[in-house]
DNA sequence: GATGAATGAGCGTTCATTCAT
DNA sequence: AATGAATGAACGCTCATTCAT
């Protein structure tokens, strides 16, 4: 096993184990064990859980943005570009069910408040760029309902997350066709 | 204090206690300390932790209920009925937002999951009978999209919830204007 | 056992094991276990092991300071006075050695010498009031040596010390004629 | 970097934390950076931390014996001899108060006690050689007062840890006439 | 010889739960 | 019924020591 490897292991250890049991759920023990190391090994990686929790996140949303950008056209018109970015997002959490519940789970604690609180400040790079674009330009060209861009973005994103777990849970089986017709339905609710 | 008045300054405490700081971050005799009973005390109304918890949300929801269904009306047209039903959720929401962290927390939990498997199962009398008759209706009338029940849920709470947790934490400012265009776009989302 | 019984169970273990093992040497659960006492129990009495090392530290400067004071007179003659309290501490050192170890831990570590930096500056209650009077009243009546408090201090208290430590730890054997010869020396260490 | 090399930065190092932070506020890995060497490089040259802790305490006893023989002449009278070598001592204290407080944390130890134990059993060379020779010689010619050798040893050495602890920390500060006036307070104690 | 990633026993501390009063 | 002192398993984290390279 070499060095990069076991830091792997130890991600995809946490990411199972705080997607099936929340962050207070997995002890640092359970983590090391299933990912094959000592305790001690986690702290060479990561400075303390919460540094390991936020790192994490970021792996995550790094891993997801060329996902979501996979198809996307700058140039396209924005009907096009919403369906194609919010298709690619709710087939990105269907595709990695553990990835979408350890992101609610991110999101849904302090950890997640801070860090939205400090990207709706300042500016960061991130997911949010294209989203915000897309809203932004969506506004300007009047193809959007004059809402803020908050609620925008919650009237897309609300439904696609709950339809996820819904989907994940096993609620709803969500094939290409309800996909696509879901995704429908959250553009009639933001297009003007 | 007579004995029922305990077991309500134990359920407000915990109420208070779990919204802030989640349910782990509230031990019990943080909670115990804020009714201003003894440890023990808890024990004489609720079996465990987890009871409490559980028994906290069953609350909510029957506090709930009756707020949503003021006004309302089952002959009202099917729009009517839709704006009436939640637009009330997102004042309660608003006005309570004690009970809305409450009710995320623990429907982003364990605790939330095992409860909704277990309603979406067996028929339990509870909150979504009134919506699930609403979106049934609708569905029969033709008003609403061709879509599971799951998913038109999904459409209307969604961005609801994702809304007043913006509220909450500060993000946008929600006014009477405000959320009525947000129900509207809502209503876009699910009608046909 | 009743309530206070269990501090003081706590607190004598503690002493114990902070005598022979230094504070580092002790862990909490040892501590508990030779208290007869759950982990937790000491946690009710004492906020930290810090606090307890202080809180051990302080109860042991109020036991010694009227055993030193016996038969001590304000107005005898200063070196009547001086062979008073030096043969109580001496004594006291001999009789209680585990209060010693203890006491010698602590004014070696960070936690001993806070706590003379503090009692240096500002002037508090406690042993060293009637030490410092003794001094500051020798030296005025140019009894002692034509040195600084702190020095003066040194020629007496060092040795003392030492002394108690080679005895407690059976290097020499100290009696009742050896205990005043010693005081003796230290007499001709500080006077004029 | 040649191989002695190696061996003096890691007792340098070591000097320097074991007597800023303490044994157990100095790991090893902190140890073996400030060295600039890797932490499996220390046990190559000291079985365990202990042996270090020990083999260190040797090396500056082995230091300190020079520097307290300088111009220290045998067939001195024994005052003068007295004079110069606490005088040495002392000096020597305030000139390496790295040393100082190592050893004082040294001797204030288990790892101390069991050297002293051993020490004065068996008769070992080292520091208190001359020392014990110069109080045999002095109390043989009754020049010292008739007390065993530990006591007379300890009315000399007791003051003199005291007040270069208080120097070191500040309480006081010990500039030429300082030291010789304290070395002759314990001249005082000593002698008959 | 030299390294430092890896280990896991052991630390100080917390908190859901119990039970004598 | 009501209490809160007492408990100890379990937590996050540290660090002396090892061993493959």
């Amino acid at each position: 096993m070499t060095k990069p490897d076991k830091r792997n292991y130890i991600v995809q250890s946490a990411l199972e184990l705080f997607a099936k049991h929340g962050f207070h759920g997995a002890p640092m023990t359970m983590i090391a064990e299933r990912a094959g190391v000592g305790v001690g090994t986690i702290y060479l990686y990561f400075e303390t859980k919460d540094v390991l929790i936020n790192e994490l996140h970021q792996e995550l949303e790094e891993k997801m943005y060329p996902f979501l950008l996979n198809g996307y056209a700058d140039n396209a018109p924005i009907r096009r570009r919403f369906f194609n970015i919010y298709t690619s997002l709710l087939r990105y959490f269907i595709q990695f069910p553990l990835d979408f519940r350890y992101l609610e789970q991110f999101y849904n604690s302090p950890y997640g408040v801070a860090f939205r609180r400090v990207k709706l400040m300042g500016n960061k790079t991130g997911r949010s760029d294209v989203f915000d674009e897309l809203f932004e330009e969506g506004t300007e060209w009047q193809v959007f309902k004059d809402l803020p861009p908050v609620i925008l973005l919650a009237l897309a994103f609300g439904p696609l997350l709950t339809v996820a777990r819904d989907h994940i849970l096993g609620f709803v089986h969500l094939d290409d066709t309800m996909i696509d017709r879901t995704i429908n339905a959250c553009w009639d609710a933001v297009r003007r």
